[in-house]
DNA sequence: CAAGCGTGGTT
DNA sequence: TAACCAAGCTT
């Protein structure tokens, strides 16, 4: 890394401080998480930012702080209530993650976030950036925090040509905003780089006539901005075929299931749904056979409703739709038998948001 | 380390 | 439209 050290010397880190800070200041943008520095509030729109857009963000913070405004009522929380605040947000485990930590802030540190990078940095969720963001933010420490636009910008302005999808190459980076880094505005600076990445140096077209540190960029300078930063692919999703029945009873109670504890959607509920094997008679039965064995129900499914086709960073499902009736008595431990009012109480994923509102229609 | 983990917007 | 993208963390 003795060229990363050639390259710092060339920059004036002074002058790339005060025109990004200056810019921040001026050009920032009003959003809901920035009316003050609430540490419990800095963390939840940091956990909610993650690999999540601002736009998408906005509406889930303000209510969830309008639910669980403080450490205190998020730790005391019913489960089902938090994680119905964050449905549709995606990324489930970041909130029971969340709330676990909150808890732990709330035990152990009498509700107060802990501003020690040890601390704060070894609760659950909790990473290198949410880390730098927090204590930065919230705290005024000059602490990194390296995110996808970080490591945009920084490529940018030092020809950086490390592949940025490899977990080795964000610990150059949280290196290098460490030598860039302003002390005496940490909070500042952080969010300028982050504001600026997402502002003028975004990652298609990048608006450098506007870009208040061109003058520091090498990337501009030799006109590579474009190729800048490298990022490897991603391997193509799998496909699984599901078969889901919206399942209920003469009375009209509907039967749902609640996901494992952990894993892909966990925790929250779903119309009972099995894989299906192709070639494997008709998904119809797979179903039926299915609910007898995990809940000792006997169903009457009708036909084929339709076909839901949801899509995962690493997963698509294609879920064949189908209506039932319960004709005995199911085993409640499998199913929770509520009514369509209640329903609205239970946290679903969009892909059984989508099979609801077929069965609506 | 690579893979698992959601969703919606943009090109 | 398929691919890519968005303020990552855990295992």
């Amino acid at each position: 890394m003795i060229d990363m050290e050639m390259k710092l010397e060339q920059k004036n880190i002074k002058k790339f401080q005060k025109d990004l800070i200056s810019w921040y200041e001026k050009e920032k943008r009003d959003l809901p998480w920035r009316t003050n520095n609430d540490p419990y509030k800095v963390w939840v729109s940091e956990v909610m930012l993650q690999q999540t857009r601002v736009d998408t963000v906005i509406p889930y913070f303000e209510n969830f702080i309008e639910k669980f405004p403080t450490i205190k009522e998020l730790a005391e929380a019913d489960e089902e209530k938090v994680l119905k605040a964050w449905e549709g947000l995606g990324y489930y485990s970041r909130v029971r993650n969340l709330q676990s930590a909150v808890k732990e802030v709330h035990e152990r540190y009498g509700g107060v976030v802990p501003s020690s990078k040890e601390e704060f940095g070894s609760l659950k969720g909790v990473g290198p950036y949410t880390r730098g963001a927090v204590l930065s933010i919230a705290y005024n420490q000059p602490v990194p925090a390296v995110d996808g636009n970080v490591m945009r910008v920084m490529a940018r302005i030092l020809s950086i040509w490390d592949d940025i999808a490899k977990p080795k190459t964000k610990t150059i980076f949280e290196k290098v905003v460490e030598a860039f880094m302003a002390p005496e505005k940490p909070s500042e600076f952080n969010q300028g780089l982050m504001e600026l990445g997402a502002i003028i140096c975004t990652p298609k077209s990048p608006s450098c006539l506007l870009c208040p540190v061109r003058e520091h960029c090498s990337a501009f300078e030799e006109g590579c901005e474009q190729e800048l930063p490298v990022k490897s692919k991603k391997k193509k999703p799998t496909l699984k075929s599901l078969a889901a029945v919206v399942l209920t009873d003469e009375e009209g109670y509907v039967y749902i299931h609640k996901r494992p504890e952990s894993g892909l959607l966990a925790n929250l509920w779903e119309f009972p749904n099995t894989e299906t094997q192709k070639g494997l008679k008709h998904e119809r039965e797979q179903l039926a056979t299915f609910l007898k064995e995990k809940a000792g129900i006997t169903v009457e499914i009708g036909p084929l409703q339709g076909v839901v086709e949801h899509v995962f960073t690493h997963l698509v499902w294609n879920i064949s739709v189908f209506f039932g009736k319960v004709v005995n008595k199911p085993d409640h431990t499998y199913l929770k038998k509520v009514t369509k009012a209640e329903l609205d109480q239970y946290a679903f994923p969009v892909s059984h948001q989508k099979i609801w509102n077929m069965y609506m229609k």
